[in-house]
DNA sequence: TCAGACCTTGAGTGATCGCTCAAGTTGGCC
DNA sequence: GGCCAACTTGAGCGATCACTCAAGGTCTGA
């Protein structure tokens, strides 16, 4: 039951992260999960709350993706590096999309749409408080000076990857943006 | 009648620009508008027409602004920050959004949306290429070096306006995404 | 003044939207 | 085998979707 209410789960996030929330009908959940419209609405109460856990379920499986690079890296630095380059959606050729899926979110809802707009920037606060935490172990490690700001370079780093998921959209060839996702990570290793 | 058909543009552009093309209804752009459907198709076609109108209405509108501060600006270089600081949605308190209608859109369509996608990447691209033509003016009157590359410069800066675009939308305190596109715009005038 | 070309109007089209619920099916327990 | 609880099913709800078109209105030129 719950195996297959995360297979469902799964599928529901493939929709929503491909086709976003307003352009993904229950319809097309009956036909990617293979449940009936009452199952859905017994196993996740609605469209909105659905699309919520979707969320949930991305931020978490990207995170755990990122802790499990982070713990087998040479240092902080190299293994946020290795996070952009290996399991960041703009890398990570198992994404339906080149595109992180909080970064379409936040595109897509506007600033009205209330509860789902919160949670997004509440996953996104959370995912930048992590950033956050590897530039203080990499001023703590001496790979970056005292006088640098933690904080500062996190939002730079959000904002950098959320350019490079826009550019990765259009129709430019891969070694373009793969070019741009390459010199990204050296910046953030202090290759230059 | 073109006077009425512009102002009915503009008031879809607004619509489309902050709900998405997906979320935005007919009857929204009716009550918007202040045209009954049928005046609505007779004008413009379609819902996906009216669309890409209002994407060459936005485009032409934010390149008229563009010319028009590059045309009274000291040098290219400073033009570009003008635009940025003055122009750009980002720091233009009239725009419904602080995000480029253009990114948005670009982020909304899938990879799969066809001619709307096309037609989004072509008005990117001449985007993109003007941006490059000012990097190759500042290249010539000795603004940056020989070395640079135009084509590099003016991918990143889309890039670096995207990634701004995004995090614009989140809940933090305009005074630090100002201070991201302050950073922004001096990294481009090269006082850093 | 009136005929004819053009525009506006809004009720209405079939399709699809998110969602519900009564009926049917299943599985465990005594 | 008999019973109840839990789940599954899918027809169908009212609302809304993008869109159409016949009827009514307006304007022009002769």
């Amino acid at each position: 039951m719950n195996h297959n209410k995360d297979a469902a789960l799964d599928q529901a996030l493939n929709l929503f992260w491909t086709k976003g929330f307003a352009s993904t009908s229950i319809k097309d959940l009956e036909r990617a999960t293979g449940m009936h419209p009452g199952s859905i609405y017994a196993a996740f109460g609605s469209k909105a709350k659905l699309y919520c856990l979707s969320l949930e379920r991305y931020a978490l499986q990207l995170n755990d993706k990122r802790a499990q690079l982070m713990a087998s890296a040479t240092s902080p630095l190299q293994g946020l590096a290795d996070f952009i380059l290996r399991a960041h959606p703009l890398s990570n050729a198992d994404a339906p999309l080149p595109v992180c899926f909080l970064v379409k979110a936040t595109l897509e809802s506007g600033l009205d749409d209330g509860s789902i707009h919160d949670k997004i920037n509440e996953m996104l606060t959370r995912n930048e408080e992590l950033f956050e935490a590897v530039f203080e172990q990499a001023i703590s490690a001496g790979e970056l000076s005292q006088a640098s700001n933690p904080k500062k370079l996190a939002r730079q780093l959000s904002a950098d990857l959320a350019g490079l998921c826009f550019y990765a959209l259009r129709g430019d060839e891969p070694t373009v943006i793969n070019e741009m996702i390459t010199d990204l990570a050296d910046r953030v290793r202090q290759r230059r």
